[in-house]
DNA sequence: CTGAAAGCGCTTACAG
DNA sequence: CTGAAAGCGCTTACAG
C-alpha cells in the first residue's frame, strides 16, 4: 500500500549534474545546494552560510552566490535543512477555541506572519478534557520537531501546556487577554480595555441599570471582559450590581436563557452587555420573545465583532477584536521576524463599533 | 537572527549509542532506526522493511522488531523519511471557501482522516483572482514536497489547478458537487440530491409559488442546487418560473436584497428557498422588514445547516451537509486508508432538517 | 573568510 | 528473506 505511493526511483545520482541544466529548463529538477556551489565556484558550506545569513562571507562572494541563487530560483529544501538542524520549519497552531470565525481569522493572521519566510502552518485542534491531551501535544511537537507553536485561548491559558513546551524545548507564543507568561511568550489582547470602552459608551448613553452576561469561566477573557465593564462603571461613580450579572457560556442558547432571566428583573435593565456576539444574538431573541423592541426598549451589545454581529437584526454594537492582526504579530514574534517592519504597537487593542442595537434608555 | 534560533549542538555523535539507554530513561533522546536495529539484532534496512510493511520479512523477524519498536515507543522521523522518499508526510488543504464554519469543519474532517497515520495537515488559503495564484500553489506543493492535497470548492472546480497538480505529480482529491474528474480524484457532495429533497418537501407542504435565490455562479454548487430544485418541481409536474429565480451571492446582504425583490412580486411567493443559510437569514430579515411572519406568511428555507441556521429566528429548515464526514473520507482516500473501515457509502449525501421556518402556505 | 569531512535518520539500488 | 554501501540535501564541528 505504502509502496504504491512511493515515487519511483530517479535516474542515477551520478548523472544528476550532467542533466541539470536541461532538466531545469524543462522544469523537471530543482537546483540543490551542490548545483549552486558548483555554479558559483564555491563550496556548499559557503552557500549554506549565505542561506543562513552568516556574517562570515566576503561581500563579493555573497553577491556572486546570491546572483546564482536568484538566477536559478533556488530555495533550500526545508526537509533536508530540518533534518540537519534537528528542527523543522513548521509552526503549529494548537487550539480549542469553539468559534470558527476566530479560528479562521487566526489562521489567516498566522499565515500573514509567516508569508515569504519559508515556514508553513500545521493545525492541531485539541481537547483539554481528553485524557491524552498533553501526550497528544507532546507527540505532535516532538514527532514533527516543530519550530514553535502558537496557542490561542483558551488552551493558551493552560499552564500545563506551557510547562510541557518549556520542558521539551519548544518555542511558544500564548495569546491571551492578560499577561500570563514572560513577555517573549505573550501576545496580550487587552479584552479589559475593550470592555471598559463599551461600559463607558453605555454609561454615556445614559444607561444605569445594565445587565451583564459573562462567558465561560474557564476562559480568562470572561473575567477580563466583566472586569473592564466594572472598571468603566466605577470610573463613572457607579457600582456593578451582582444581581444584574448572570453566567452564560458564550453560546447563542446561553445568551437566550440569560437574556430572559435579565429581562424578567425589576427594574428591567435598559441595556444588556453580553460577553460575546453569539450571546448578544441570543439576547436579541429573548427580547423579541418578550415583545421588546431593540434598541427602543432595551439596548443589546456584544463583543468580538464576528460575522454574526452584522447578520442579526438589528446589527449589533460590539467590540471589534483584531484577531487576524494579533495572529500576524504572534507568528512574526515566533519566527523572530517582528522587526521586519515597524508596526503600531496598539494594533492589538480592541475598539468599539457602534451599530443599530444600541441607543439611549427609554424615557420614564 | 536565524542562528539564535538554531539549536545548540548535541554531544558528539560517536557517543550517541553509549548514552542511549540512560537518555531514553530520562526522556531525553528518541530512539532512531539504528537503535532499533541494534536492539533487535538486525540491519536497519530490515527495520525499514517492517516500518514500510514490506512482505519480504520473516514473520518471526518482524515480530521481534515490532516488539522492540513498541517497547521503545519508536516512530520514524518524518523528516528523514521524507528526505529519503523525496516526498513529505504533509498533506495540504488548499481552499478559498468564504465560510469559516465550512473551513473549520473540513479541517476537522481531514484531521479525522489522517489521525494516527503520521501525516499532518498544512493549510493554504488561496485567491483565484491573484496574479500569482497558480505559482503560489506550485511553490507550496513543490517546496514542501507535499504528499498530496485536498481541494474543497470552489478552488476544487478550477481545472488549471488540477492540471498543474497532475503536471508536477502531486496527488490530489477534489471535493465538489459533481464528478469533475476521474473517480480516484473525486469526492462528490451530491448537492443536487439535497436540493431536490428540499424542493419535494416544499411541494408536499402545498407550495406552488416558490422563489429561489441562487448562489454565486462561480460555484458549481449554485447550479446544482438550482438544478435539484427544478428536478423536484418537474417530478411533481410543476415548472420552475424564471421570474421567481434571482441571483444571489451566498452572503447575508445578497439574501436580504434578493428576498426583498422576491417578496415584492405578484403573486407573492409563499415560500423562498435560498441557496445557503446565510442568504436565508437575509431573507428572514427582508420578511421582517416587509412586516411578514415566518412561516405563517412565507416559508423560508436554506442549505448547509451551519451554525447560523439555528442562531436566527425562526430557526431555519435547511439541508444538512456532512462536511466533516466528507473531509474525513477525502483524507483517507488521499493517503490510501479508505479501506481501513467499511463505511456507509451514502454518508456524503446531504439530508433535510426541518425546523420552524417552514410550514404550509397561507390559506387564501 | 573558506572548505573537506562527517553526520542528521531514513530509503533505494544492488547483491547475496 | 536479509544486509552493506551509497544517497536524499542540508548543517555542524573542526581546520586552516
Amino acid at each position: 500500500m505504502t509502496s504504491s505511493k512511493t515515487p519511483s526511483p530517479d535516474a542515477d545520482g551520478v548523472e544528476i549534474d550532467a542533466g541539470l541544466e536541461a532538466g531545469l529548463e524543462g522544469g523537471r529538477k530543482r537546483a540543490t545546494i551542490n548545483d549552486i556551489a558548483r555554479l558559483a565556484g564555491v563550496s556548499k558550506k559557503t552557500v549554506s552560510r549565505v542561506i543562513n545569513q552568516s556574517p562570515f562571507v566576503r561581500d563579493e562572494t555573497r553577491e556572486r552566490i546570491e546572483a546564482v541563487i536568484a538566477e536559478w530560483g533556488y530555495a533550500p529544501d526545508p526537509q533536508a535543512r530540518g533534518l540537519a538542524f534537528r528542527r523543522s520549519f513548521l509552526i503549529g497552531m494548537i487550539y480549542d477555541n469553539p468559534n470558527p470565525q476566530y479560528v479562521v481569522n487566526m489562521q489567516l493572521g498566522l499565515l500573514d506572519g509567516i508569508r515569504g519566510s519559508g515556514f508553513e502552518l500545521v493545525v492541531h485542534p485539541c481537547d483539554r478534557a481528553s485524557p491524552t491531551f498533553l501526550q497528544d501535544i507532546r507527540t505532535f511537537v516532538e514527532r514533527q520537531k516543530l519550530f514553535g507553536v502558537v496557542l490561542p485561548p483558551s488552551v493558551s491559558e493552560d499552564e500545563r501546556v506551557a510547562k510541557l513546551l518549556r520542558e521539551i524545548g519548544c518555542e511558544y507564543i500564548r495569546i491571551a487577554s492578560v499577561e500570563l507568561d514572560k513577555p517573549e511568550h505573550m501576545i496580550v489582547g487587552h479584552d479589559r480595555l475593550g470592555s471598559e470602552a463599551m461600559g463607558a459608551y453605555l454609561v454615556e448613553l445614559g444607561h444605569r441599570e445594565i445587565g451583564f452576561i459573562s462567558g465561560l469561566p474557564s476562559f480568562r477573557s470572561s473575567h477580563e471582559r466583566r472586569g473592564g465593564f466594572e472598571d468603566a462603571l466605577n470610573k463613572a461613580g457607579l457600582q456593578l450590581k451582582p444581581d444584574y450579572v448572570v453566567q452564560g457560556a458564550y453560546t447563542f442558547e446561553s445568551g437566550l436563557a440569560c437574556g430572559e432571566q435579565l429581562l424578567a428583573k425589576t427594574p428591567r435593565p435598559t441595556a444588556i452587555f453580553a460577553g460575546n456576539d453569539e450571546m448578544a444574538a441570543g439576547v436579541l431573541q429573548a427580547a423579541r420573545r418578550a415583545g421588546l423592541q431593540v434598541p427602543a426598549d432595551v439596548t443589546v451589545v456584544g463583543f468580538d465583532d464576528f460575522q454574526i454581529a452584522q447578520a442579526v437584526w438589528p446589527p449589533l454594537t460590539t467590540i471589534h477584536i483584531p484577531t487576524r492582526e494579533v495572529g500576524r504579530i504572534a507568528a512574526e514574534k515566533l519566527i523572530g521576524a517582528e522587526a521586519r517592519e515597524k508596526r503600531d504597537p496598539n494594533n492589538t487593542i480592541p475598539y468599539l463599533v457602534v451599530r443599530e442595537s444600541s441607543g439611549a434608555p427609554p424615557v420614564g
